[in-house]
DNA sequence: CACCAGGCAAGCC
DNA sequence: GGCTTGCATGGT
């Protein structure tokens, strides 16, 4: 992979195991929209982007060399050989179609804080919908960030939702949720919960300390673990994963705790990233259902 | 109109 | 400990 700067933009040339449609739609991530062909347009860590994308080279517009060495490099996991990762999981043949359906798919760095909050949202509902939660979050207390003509909000703060009450949070109609994420808001601004302690954590203590959070169980802190803290070796086990599981491997349903346990020996420390391409390839095939 | 959506907490036993 | 139930809202 090379690097050029362009005028405003970073081309990017012969980036391998990259999708933007794969990295976008496999469900990790809730702020990022297609916006034209090949193209998606959201925010993270503060900051707006366009990236396009033909064959292997991408193109992110009107950005710095600062800002893809500080955000944009991490945040799509650049660093990452996701050939080798393939190769390793596609060990049967419904790993290799996931791995092969899937095939750019990268696991996105994401803001801790951003995804506890997005996770928490997303329990018992759906993706569209928890996309549009998330976005009256971000418009409704978020700041404004004008950025190719157009106006972007980014992730409200902790001070910020903390500040706010159940009515003030109604707006953006996260139904039984609103209550996990004020008291989300609360504990981290407090101090009562430190998300830098967190990240320094065993993944054991820091999925205890997660679960301190109101709203935050077993399959909500797994996820924050994956996408915001880059424990790589998480397995979330949702209702998806569930079926494609026993579809896969076992002939009948299975108590959660059995899934986990047997993707915890089968795909070791590459847990997450089979998780990934397993969820995009069960949701996009609707296998299972 | 039921039923479900990337579950969880609280209340039972 | 494990099992059941209620939960807000919107899509199918």
């Amino acid at each position: 992979m090379d690097i050029k700067v362009e005028k405003n933009n970073i081309i990017l040339h012969n980036v391998p195991d990259f999708d933007l449609t794969h990295i976008f739609e496999c469900g990790q991530a809730f702020r990022f929209d297609k916006v034209d062909t090949n193209t998606y347009a959201g925010v993270a860590f503060g900051k707006a982007l366009t990236v396009s994308q033909s064959d292997d080279s991408v193109i992110l517009y009107n950005t710095s060399y600062e800002d893809y060495k500080t955000v944009w490099h991490s945040f799509f996991d650049l660093d990452n050989d996701y050939s080798k990762i393939k190769s390793s999981l596609a060990c049967d043949d419904y790993m290799q179609e996931a791995t092969a359906f899937g095939n750019g798919i990268r696991i996105l760095r994401q803001d801790l804080w951003e995804t506890i909050i997005s996770f928490i949202i997303s329990a018992s509902n759906n993706v569209p919908r928890i996309k549009g939660i998330i976005e009256r979050l971000c418009q409704n207390f978020g700041d404004e960030i004008k950025y190719m003509n157009n106006t972007y909000y980014s992730f409200p703060t902790p001070q910020k939702l903390a500040s706010l009450t159940l009515e003030d949070l109604s707006v953006i109609r996260a139904g039984f949720r609103d209550k996990y994420i004020l008291d989300a808001a609360k504990k981290i601004y407090s101090g009562e919960i430190l998300l830098d302690d967190i990240k320094s954590m065993s993944t054991p203590d820091a999925k205890n300390a997660l679960m301190r959070i109101n709203g935050i169980g077993n399959k909500v802190s797994d996820c924050i673990l994956l996408f915001g803290l880059g424990r790589q070796d998480s397995f979330p086990v949702d209702v998806w994963i569930k079926r494609i599981m026993e579809y896969c491997y076992f002939d009948t349903e299975q108590p959660i705790s059995v899934i986990s346990e047997y993707a915890e020996k089968k795909f070791g420390v590459l847990g997450g990233y089979a998780q990934q391409y397993l969820f995009f390839w069960a949701r996009e095939k609707k296998i299972g259902i």
